[in-house]
DNA sequence: CGTTATTTTAAACACATGTTTTAAACAATA
DNA sequence: TATTGTTTAAAACATGTGTTTAAAATAACG
């Protein structure tokens, strides 16, 4: 019999991942998770904790292995591509799937709509609660492209933040135009290794000068 | 004087792009236009009417422009790079600068919340409304790059739309970082010529096979 | 068992939202 | 000027939100 906290934090996670976290209603959670209203505020004080609480059962989960990948690129004696830089984290990404039924995919959601959403304090609390993914990200895309600057590797990174972020809030639609369209019955995993392709070539690109 | 009806489509399009059209409320919007609130309902009928009247404005100045780029591209007999394909938007968005202080930011950053927040009916509006834009967009990625098939060409442009709209709809906040972070002072136009490089070398990547 | 502590429940609270209503102010026109 | 049609104004409406309260039910424990 799974705890009235867990049917909260999965029917939180299962209804954010499709309409957001402000287009989510506390009273939309527990009709579906079953439960009564006031329990969301009983467990978790507020629907901002909530929030937090669905984004970090993933994070503390996946930030560790993540670190690892990232920091084996970084202290090998040999050069990345930037194909093997992203790559590093389809490993960690994937894992969720084990950790939970559509995790991944779920997660991705999640990491999507928590930059989209306008919701701040999510943003803070990424940054400073999982400070080591963003710097060995940073330091291993630096050691496999060296001449490029500090700031056009933090532009290409937010661009990077932006394909990722944009395709993964939305993936089930994608994937849904992917099957009509093209008969294609592609996964999670089959759009992480196409995106890689596309990011990697793009952080890749030579560098311009300012303006034509 | 300009009119209530101009007083309230520039107030919603102030705050629709700073804080989305879901957080922006009609009193926010009336309050900043100093008019009363009943009259956004009387003018437009409905937020959602106020929202499109709010995007239209730009759109029909930038949907010809953009068409006519993209089919000159098409139609001459010269093979276009990608990087060309990209750079034909750069006019006419940087148009809407002159058709309206800030346009161009303030239309990309309305562009990108409204394929962020989760707003459905805006998604269809553009897409019956401007369908023009799209066939022709990738007509010319195809003639760029004939060896991509249909559905790369689907996924590579929808992985572009989210490098653009993410980057777009916080657009201020990055400008504020580069600027404290890295002492560079770069406007809208420097923005868009920095993207151009990424997506190009993007959608230009090598096509992988489905899965290593 | 009886007494705590914990959890669940239903109801209400306080506030914000988009929309409608009704009357007043204004403008245009004959 | 008197009479329209149009625009503005204040207030109320209906609904939805996160949160709190206080009582009931359940569980834990001596």
């Amino acid at each position: 019999m799974t705890s009235t906290k867990n049917k909260i934090l999965d029917s939180a996670e299962y209804l954010f991942a499709i309409d957001g976290f402000n287009g989510t209603s506390l009273r939309e959670i527990t009709s579906h998770a079953e439960v009564n209203l006031a329990a969301v505020n009983y467990h978790f004080g507020s629907k901002k904790e909530l929030i937090k609480a669905v984004i970090s059962r993933y994070m503390n989960e996946l930030s560790p292995r993540l670190e690892v990948a990232l920091k084996e690129l970084c202290e090998s004696d040999q050069k990345p591509s930037l194909t093997e830089v992203f790559t590093a984290f389809v490993e960690p990404l994937l894992y969720l799937n084990q950790f939970k039924k559509n995790g991944t995919s779920n997660f991705l959601q999640l990491l999507g709509r928590s930059y989209i959403d306008g919701i701040g304090f999510l943003r803070w609390f990424l940054t400073t609660r999982y400070p080591g993914v963003i710097t060995n990200f940073t330091q291993a895309v630096y050691k496999a492209y060296p001449e490029l600057t500090a700031e056009e590797v933090f532009w290409r990174l937010h661009f990077t933040m932006g394909t990722v972020v944009f395709t993964m809030s939305s993936t089930d639609t994608f994937i849904d135009i992917a099957k009509n369209d093209f008969d294609n019955d592609i996964d999670i995993a089959a759009l992480i290794y196409k995106v890689i392709p596309f990011i990697a070539a793009g952080v890749g690109a030579p560098i311009m000068p300012d303006k034509p």
